[in-house]
DNA sequence: ATAAAAATCAGGCTTCTCCTGGTTGTCTCC
DNA sequence: GGAGACAACCAGGAGAAGCCTGATTTTTAT
């Protein structure tokens, strides 16, 4: 039987020209695609399968994110993230959410392939970039507790934040993530209390600097 | 005989993905592939391909300029920017380089193949998102010049998106600059029409990219 | 089992936003 | 030197969004 594999990844050609990539392999086959962390989450309630490749920079739910609700769920999926960036804050999260491996868009499909194997024997694969970071940071002693968005706030209050962050209105947010207005306002007043900050200007430059959004408009 | 093309992208992943979608295609051929604006004019150089395939954002020597370099050298060529942003700026400045396509990184591949179909035909071809933008543009009358925050916006503008990216309040922004409430909302109004954009948490982010804030809190 | 934390929602008041409109001063261009 | 364009300023008013308080249910942790 063939590895199922999901792709999540917000750029629809980046998707079609994995797959093509995966597909020349016999035994891998994409079950799904999925261009945000929130589709990608349902995609593997319902599909099940065994990998997924996680873009880590994801409008709607970011790959971190999804990463961590996927595995909350269904412990035995092997997520290998992939992302343009190297910065440790990405990385580290990125594995503290339980992550199998974590590539650099500037691989070698090659290595993506081989990442797949090694995940599914239980063994990480990082790309050596990657690998570089977490033992600089190793043996420099930095503290491995990034006290950042990812202990203060709760789960649903970091998605409440990146979507903020994203431009998306408190109705907007309300609609994307079910529940009523008054739930989206309370999530942003909690949030702003815990952070002491009191605009959205400073609460989107807060989620930039943790990676919750991009630059990108 | 094929029609030669030749890959520009940071990603070397992407470029694989690429290079495999277009080389199903019996009419195509992938001559080169460059990871850097710089590589790409010299490989023009060498294979003279009819058409490029080219990112917007790269190192060393970025899309934009490469397209310019090439393209006062070898009128003829084709040059296609993939991009992941619908950035106005982005999409200005390159086709004000001479490019003959625009497409979103978030397009189908199917799309790109059409699209180099019609631009050999010396048509041009515009995602449909990227299409918008120049509209919007256009039926706003913003002014079609590098729409930076220096040139669009006027210099009161230019404080108060400052100020806003800041975390001010309309009325902090008002006492901070001594006039109504009134005369802030009448500002801001006219910052996100000219810019397109409508909400605080976008306005930062272009503020951050523009320069005119930081990201420190 | 029990307490704490997270997630959900509502009422009612205040504030902000959005749209349309207007005035004044300055500059350029012919 | 007058017309037109633009910048900077301001207001009214409807509707949307925000803020504060308080409350219930579900989940998690001990």
């Amino acid at each position: 039987m063939s590895i199922k594999i999901i792709i999540a990844d917000d750029h629809q050609i980046v998707r079609q020209g994995l797959r093509t990539l995966l597909e020349k392999e016999p035994d891998l086959e994409v079950v799904a695609e999925a261009e945000d962390g929130r589709k990608t989450v349902s995609l593997v309630e319902e599909m099940h399968p065994q990998v997924v490749i996680m873009d880590v920079n994801m409008p709607e739910l970011n790959g971190i994110e999804a990463t961590r609700q996927i595995l909350t769920r269904h412990p035995g999926v092997k997520v290998i993230a992939l992302s343009m960036h190297t910065d440790r804050r990405f990385v580290l999260n990125m594995m503290r959410a339980g992550a199998s491996g974590y590539l650099l868009k500037d691989c070698a499909f090659e290595e993506l392939s081989q990442a797949i194997r090694l995940v599914l024997a239980n063994k990480t694969y990082l790309s050596p970039g990657v690998a570089e970071i977490i033992i600089q940071d190793y043996v420099r002693g930095i503290p491995q507790q990034a006290s950042s968005a990812f202990s203060v706030l709760t789960r649903r209050e970091r998605e409440v934040l990146q979507l903020m962050a994203e431009g998306k209105s408190t109705s907007q947010i309300a609609e994307a993530i079910h529940v009523s207005v008054k739930t989206v306002e309370t999530h942003r007043q909690q949030i702003m209390n815990k952070l002491g900050i009191r605009s959205i200007a400073e609460l989107t430059k807060y989620a930039i600097r943790e990676g919750l959004t991009s630059l990108e408009i």
